[in-house]
DNA sequence: TCCACGTCTGGGAGCGCTCCCAGAATCTGC
DNA sequence: GCAGATTCTGGGAGCGCTCCCAGACGTGGA
């Protein structure tokens, strides 16, 4: 013991001010000599905090999860967490099960939330917020639903990428786009459209994928169809510009040559690819990092906060276009 | 209420004996209409156990959270997970904050912990079972310690890999292996040799790479250098085989015709590289369950358990081999 | 000198459970 | 019928904290 009673030692460890410097380094010295940790079910249950937040995976994570995107999130909410104490639970979700998902983060079990539900229509989202619950939503929701979300810039990158082959002298421009009930495929293929259209050139080449390899493929087969004088196309994710590229290799097109192609998240498939694939950068560490900071300040009760982030977006140049 | 004191609705929620099917009929009945969630922090608090469980990722995430691996691992203890009661905490750590991670985990805050530790000669798995925290670690750690793990059956793997390419009439058989320091690594290449001995041909093409695109490429240039006259590669991962084949098509090597490539993991790279992959297929999901049912298992005193298990492995016939 | 006000401190209640103990109800066997 | 074992139940303590209240001390102005 330090000599003072629990009281003061309780708000030593919280940082409270009205602490002698006296005691709160008697405190500190005791907390080293014996260490002491102050135990978190304690504190949750006589606090008003949890002390935790939760990082909840919508739509079954297979997804999701299997997507280095997530790793990268995961990677940055840790990071803006290292020190805080507050810790991370791990839930995950399919639509079934929201209901009971809801019920738990609702019941003081957590601070906080944050969601990564790539899909559009997802109702998780409404739903948590709804119960008052802090949340930041990872990806912009597809309906206007004002909830706090931090995504990538994934208009002005799609942008950047229409306006680079563009300046490559392409005018039979494509695009394997996401899927439209998404808004990360909406918002590429926004900035696509913009791109050719201030350009003058004619937005018409469009098919959508659902972020496969495979479905990529079957995209660039129909394009070359459609349309076999297609000099450049812009895929909306590098994991589907690999199914797209392996069509243009059976069907003989030089890359870029003949066609030039950009992908969008510069993910490790990008420089691996053959060629390797020139592709819109997202920070996705940056993005957790993003996501954290704003539900611990909410949570701090600062005020001021922008509801959301945009989070730039880069092309990265390599061989593919 | 259900007309029952709390000590009775305690024990119907705990599933315990020594109730009579009256009030444990009428407390059931009374959750259901108040919609009642037990208090996690203060089942904790009062109880002996934690509800919780830690999945510890080492080595600073970077490397292992970006593998898709860790996603599967993820969903499998995820699905395992279903319908206990048990929380699960993310950690994540590196060598340097290690103290502060055992002394968290051996304070009680936990009932276990599964470690994904993929680096070999990591200190964190004997650290924690020096606390006494029940514990099972992904991956056979590389010193022989006593901790229970579960593991993919690496060496059976690149035993099946070899033979394969040996039915194929291959006789200049390589091997690109992961680092000498980490289990994988080393289970990996002892099932390449002793397929390339029991078969009687020397097993003496051996080039370390480090799981990344750019070491494949690296060794299989030094391969090509080393003995041009090389007719199959089995490359310890997928990861690494992509930047085996970008070397192999600079250098105007046919796959399969002049060189069979066989790699590792069944990652989704390995159906979208060019050709598309033959290689060893490892269901990470499994393992994942795998882990976290030994770890519950434990916790529930099950004994009999064993101390560690091996999930097999099968070949995933593609185009390059 | 006295009172008002700010800074610091300890004591106590209580968060929502689980566990233990004692007592009530019911069931055995002779 | 009664002692004894067995099944069930409620009451109370206490897990380790945070929060609130009251009191001790100091400082300054009237």
């Amino acid at each position: 013991m330090a000599g003072v009673s629990k009281s003061t030692v309780s708000r030593v460890i919280n940082g409270e001010r009205h602490v002698s410097a006296r005691s709160r380094d008697a405190v500190h010295r005791a907390i080293a000599g014996l260490g002491y940790r102050p135990n978190h079910a304690a504190q949750t249950l006589a606090g008003s905090r949890a002390n935790a937040i939760a990082l909840v995976v919508s739509e079954h994570g297979s997804r999701v999860l299997s997507d280095p995107f997530f790793a990268g999130v995961l990677r940055g909410v840790h990071a803006e967490l290292a020190g805080q104490r507050t810790q991370l639970l791990l839930m995950m979700t399919s639509q079934t099960d929201n209901g009971d998902l809801v019920a738990y983060l609702g019941g003081g079990h957590v601070d906080g939330a944050l969601v990564v539900s790539l899909h559009g229509e997802d109702p998780l989202p409404r739903m948590l917020r709804d119960t008052g619950l802090p949340l930041v939503v990872c990806g912009r929701p597809l309906a206007g639903d004002c909830v706090p979300f931090v995504d990538a810039d994934n208009f002005n990158g799609a942008l950047l990428a229409a306006r680079h082959l563009i300046s490559l002298g392409r005018t039979r421009i494509a695009t394997i786009a996401g899927p439209a009930d998404m808004a990360v495929g909406a918002d590429r293929l926004s900035g696509w459209r913009r791109g050719l259209s201030s350009a003058g050139i004619a937005a018409d080449l469009v098919v959508h994928g659902d972020f496969t390899p495979e479905s990529g493929a079957v995209a660039m087969a129909q394009l070359l169809d459609r349309a076999p004088d297609v000099d450049a196309v812009f895929v909306a994710a590098d994991i589907m510009a690999l199914g797209a590229l392996q069509v243009l290799h059976a069907r003989g097109r030089r890359i870029p040559g003949d066609v030039a192609v950009v992908g969008f998240d510069d993910s490790a498939l990008a420089s691996t690819a053959v060629p390797p694939l020139t592709t819109v950068r997202q920070d996705v560490e940056q993005l957790g990092r993003t996501m954290t900071w704003r539900l611990l300040a909410e949570l701090a009760g600062e005020d001021g906060l922008p509801p959301s982030v945009l989070l730039p977006t880069s092309l990265v140049l390599r061989s593919s276009a």
